[in-house]
RNA sequence: CGGGACGUGGCUCAGCUUGGUAGAGCGCUCGGUUCGGGACCGAGAGGUCGCUGGUUCAAAUCCAGUCGUCCCGACCA
């Protein structure tokens, strides 16, 4: 026999404003629907409506994950440092990385993610070609000392992630893998009711070639990207995109005087041509100490990870160090540039042959410089940020450009771990090699969020059945008299069907009652009023639509289950 | 870590400029009237004004330091 669940003992303090430290609506809505409560920055305490939740997307993982074959464990969330030196993430990591030492003076951190603790899991066990591949998962805490956690769930420092990781044999099998897990990313998002993109994206801290994030569409994302109608999408960090140019005028090298800002667009204003037909500059100084000077087409940025692959941390040149090398801010360009400087441009304009630069003179720019006739480029790089109109990579129409949340990313890792940790499997060939592996992370405390940030309004939480931490919930008017009977056997029948329901039995008045419904946003609400129990109908809300419709208290039950059933997905 | 802001009953905030009895609304407790979209009346409980030090006869208020929190930037599930 199944239970339903009395609001009056339900431990979700709802607030009726909203907290001063929430500004995003997943974050504001979760803490007023008393869902969650913040312990300190960063670190937030799953009431029991959240965790019913995350319980709840956890179980979409597992039954995923069991699909694939993947097996679930549960490895210890600190970490031994001599793992992390070994794989050299130690000292790569930098601050995020919680490091803690016991009693006996050794050295521990609190996982941020597990590579190195699962290849040290599977080493001495998995010695053969035989008993590949293997995926093995968990889901647990994580910790990274961000720098700014913010956003309530979407970033906290201590978050509930899914991380899995592949061994297989050969590159093959890694892709197969890989291409396994990313196909149940997308199914998770999608039973999770997450309107969610599969996009390139950069692999980061965490290594290896080829990576892709899920992102849910939401304004409130703190990704980037760009997307096309033929299903190929990017984070602007990792799109490398067709960039439409435009030639500048003229073809014969000459200083024109530009007594103008010294902008792109005041440049392209006072020319009267288009900012694409004007060239870029960006000076900066790469990791090694080379002072560089990027040329981008002049409607595109510098992006900035896209930079860090080709110059290591690199620095913006101050104006101490332009004077330096010649350059003057505003009117920088490649002709007659000081030869320790090294030229870079985008790959986008390799054919263009007629460009509008800075003369390295304030007020004048030359116009028809010629790349290998008036100036040098000593390398062709992707450089500038992807954004809205720029072509498609694979069927060249225009781009549009859109937010999201990163719930989840895969990442096909090689062998970097697994050679730097000596985690090696006799082949059929009868030679040892490393293993080929994938890792794939899914955020699942930021999945919810994600989840609320794309289904929400003004009054409060729209959950879809799949997530929701109950089903339906009873609102009677009336605590006691045939009002509260009915409401309570209509409880009674729901829970029976296997439905998960929540009454409530409070003594507030209506309104209180629905405004709570509201904000909390269980998908049913069936209320039961004075006049409809007398007429033998309850209503029933739709959260999601705000339809009501009267139902017969006898088919109510019914009718109801067999509705959110199908929901369930 | 750089820039900005804020710390006053459980929550949202006023008071601080110009030092002198710690306030309001909501919530909570008790009594009554209400009862289909965050009711009303009456009576209560509840605060070392983040912390430390300084100035002063006197500090929530002025000064210094410190801790915490939030927002904007560079990192990431």
């Amino acid at each position: 026999m199944k239970h339903y669940v009395k609001m009056s003992k339900l431990y979700a303090p709802t607030l009726k404003e909203d907290p001063a430290e929430a500004e995003l609506a997943s974050h504001r809505l979760l803490l007023r629907a008393g869902m969650i409560r913040k312990t300190a920055a960063g670190l937030y305490s799953y009431l029991p409506l959240a965790w019913r939740s995350l319980r709840k997307i956890e179980a979409v993982i597992r039954e995923e994950m069991e699909a694939i074959g993947a097996q679930e464990v549960q490895v210890p969330m600190v970490v031994p440092a001599e793992l992390w030196q070994e794989s050299g993430r130690w000292d790569a990591y930098g601050a995020e990385l919680l490091r803690l030492r016991d009693r006996h003076e050794r050295d521990f951190v609190i996982g941020p993610t597990h590579e190195e603790t699962f290849v040290d899991l599977i080493k001495n066990e998995l010695r053969s070609y035989r008993q590949l591949p293997v995926t093995l998962y968990q889901i647990q805490d994580k910790f990274r000392d961000e720098m700014r956690p913010r956003f309530g769930l979407m970033r906290g420092r201590e978050f509930i992630m899914k991380d899995a990781y592949s061994f297989d044999a050969t590159v093959e099998g890694m892709h197969e893998s890989y291409e396994q897990e990313k196909a149940a990313y997308a199914r998770i998002c999608e039973r999770c009711g997450l309107r969610a993109l599969p996009v390139v994206a950069d692999s980061g801290q965490i290594g290896g070639d080829t990576s892709v994030e899920f992102m849910a569409l939401a304004d409130a994302g703190e990704a980037e990207l760009v997307w096309c109608d033929c299903d190929w999408a990017a984070d602007v960090e990792a799109a490398q995109v067709g960039i439409a140019w435009e030639e500048g005028p003229g073809t014969d090298c000459e200083r024109v005087e530009t007594p103008c800002e010294g902008t792109i667009a005041a440049l392209a204003a006072f020319m009267g041509v288009s900012e694409r037909a004007c060239r870029k500059s960006f000076s900066l100084i790469a990791e090694d100490g080379t002072p560089v000077l990027c040329l981008l087409p002049g409607d595109h940025e510098l992006n900035e990870v896209k930079a860090e692959h080709a110059f290591g941390h690199y620095e913006v040149m101050d104006e101490e160090q332009m004077k330096e090398y010649g350059l003057v801010k505003g009117y920088m360009g490649p002709v007659g540039c000081d030869e320790r400087v090294r030229v870079v441009a985008d790959v986008s304009l390799r054919d263009s042959t007629s460009w509008l630069v800075g003369a390295n003179e304030a007020g004048w720019h030359i116009m028809g410089a010629r790349p290998g006739r008036d100036f040098t480029v000593d390398e062709w790089l992707d450089l500038a940020s992807a954004k809205e109109g720029d072509a498609c990579p694979v069927c060249g129409r225009p781009l549009k450009a859109a937010r999201g949340i990163e719930v989840s990313q895969v990442f096909q890792l090689g062998t970097k771990y697994s050679e730097a940790m000596g985690a090696t499997f006799m082949d059929e060939d009868g030679v040892e090699r490393p293993f080929q592996m994938g890792c794939y992370g899914i955020g699942v405390s930021r999945t919810l969020a994600a989840v609320v940030e794309q289904s929400h309004d003004e009054q409060g939480i729209i959950w879809p059945v799949c997530v929701a931490p109950f089903e339906v919930e009873v609102v009677p008017l009336d605590v006691k008299g045939e009002v509260w009977e009915a409401a309570s056997r209509l409880a009674g029948e729901l829970a029976e069907r296997g439905v998960e329901v929540v009454i409530d039995d409070r003594t507030e008045r209506p309104g209180v009652k629905f405004n709570d419904a509201d904000l909390m946003g269980f998908p049913y609400q069936v209320i039961c009023g004075k006049r409809g129990i007398k007429g033998g109908v309850a209503e029933v809300k739709e959260r999601a639509s705000g339809e009501r419709a009267e139902v017969a208290l006898e088919q109510l039950a019914d009718y109801l289950s067999e509705r959110v059933i199908a929901e369930r997905r």
